[in-house]
DNA sequence: CAACGCGGGCGTACGACGTACGCCGCGCGC
DNA sequence: GCGCGCGGCGTACGTCGTACGCCCGCGTTG
């Protein structure tokens, strides 16, 4: 009949949840079950287990309810990972910095950086786009008090923005990988790279490829030195904060 | 028995496949099935409707032939996507660009989008881990020549290149959500701005959020202007260029 | 105080998916 | 001319999301 993929949430049932936050009525007030509920136990499940375990059933389970029972509060998956999402985001701190733009966006890069790392499954899910719940809209709006009154224009400052919060996601998600190797492995990145050296050496020799086998080896010792994603964190934001105050002195001596 | 999360490709499988193309037997030399026809068709199949509609089911239909005969060829789902991604990697050009470190940046930038616009699938696909494949190994030392021999550590010139093709990798998301969106909505972006205006207002006023109230307004007509994605990738990179430049010149004239 | 209706909770079932297993039948080497 | 290996595949299992409809207990109403 309805020829519609339900591949993707329907961003309007998740913005009625998000903002409405229809009270509980009466009847169970206190000890039913409710969207709060839901998403808790949902974000604890991927939280420890990945966004792969996180399957209504299990919801279900760990709340001691049948599955379908959360179907009553929540209309799909699809949605709840939306909920998910904002919700995470409203635990944000979102401290008043003492210092100039780019220290604000320092901070502001490691804050979304340790979200990163504390709900890993954050790097899956919001690839899809981004619903406008209440938690996001605030973070956005304090966010971009750390580039506002510097002589940027609208777009600029949200582009800085975006710029900023994307070199972090791309680093979060290069450190989360070592992590989910060292799991499912055993092994450390150092260990692993050192396992796999014979058979890297057999195809990438200094003849075939010398910068890649030369630079290579290079990161890879990086790596095996158990800071190779932190470095790679800060080398490109300090990278990326240059090249912003580029336009920022511009702003500030052209006009 | 083995407690294995299959969630994951085998990386040996991958490799296996991907290093050592085994030539066809004798017997069905010319017309058999094959992993590169497998690959060719999975691909068309991923670019046409999307990594969701990537089923083996659908590979084997579009082949001519059944479901568990892809299995001959491939292990398994996992890596048929990872032999898929060092495919694609191997389609892309590496001329010699003239100009400094920083043409030869901007190209590789602007070659690494046209393959995600080409590709869309790759911005979900390659979450996981990158398999050294052939074509990635050659893409890797093509990239590193773009900024070898201009004074960087070898840890440094890695570090570069994780960083532009991030922000690539970032923009290009943000540039397939807007088409995505679009093919479901059958609206335009700007057109999908405008319907939610009325409902935005009613909560993202003025008065509670004043700065993401009034930058998102910018930011959403620069969306709605038709090219919005485009600008932040080249905002974006110009940033990123100039950073990289800061450090080049310290080390042009530090030592 | 009794009857009722409604809504929260859930059991069952269906159609996808990936893929293990074991059976065919063709064509090449002897 | 014969057998066997291998390419090809039909069936089946366990997983997932979720549509559908039933039940039961509570709050409301007469």
């Amino acid at each position: 009949m309805a020829s519609e993929r339900k591949a993707t949430a329907d961003p309007a049932r998740s913005l009625a949840i998000l903002w409405r936050t229809r009270e509980p009525t009466s009847r169970s007030a206190g000890q039913g079950l409710s969207v709060e509920r839901i998403v808790r136990a949902a974000i604890d499940v991927a939280d420890a287990e990945g966004l792969d375990a996180l399957t209504m059933r299990r919801v279900g389970e760990a709340l001691g309810v049948g599955t379908m029972s959360v179907y009553t509060y929540v209309p799909g998956k699809a949605e709840l990972v939306d909920v998910m999402i904002d919700t995470v985001y409203g635990e944000m701190p979102r401290p008043v910095v003492e210092g100039d733009w780019r220290v604000r966006l320092e901070r502001i890069a490691r804050d979304n950086l340790a979200l990163y790392q504390r709900h890993r499954w954050m790097l899956r899910a919001e690839t899809t786009r981004p619903v406008l719940g209440p938690h996001l809209v605030a973070k956005y709006d304090y966010e971009l008090g750390a580039v506002a009154d510097i002589g940027l224009t609208d777009v600029e400052m949200d582009a800085v923005l975006t710029l900023v919060l994307g070199h972090v996601k791309s680093s979060a998600r290069a450190a989360s990988e070592v992590v989910d190797l060292e799991r499912e492995t055993g092994m450390t990145d150092g260990q692993w790279w050192q396992s796999h050296a014979p058979w890297l050496e057999t195809f990438l020799t200094p003849d075939s490829y010398p910068t890649a086998s030369r630079v290579g080896t290079a990161a890879g010792q990086q790596h095996g030195a158990a800071y190779g994603p932190e470095y790679a964190f800060e080398f490109g934001l300090q990278r990326v904060l240059d090249g912003i105050s580029v336009v920022v002195a511009e702003r500030a001596t052209g006009g």
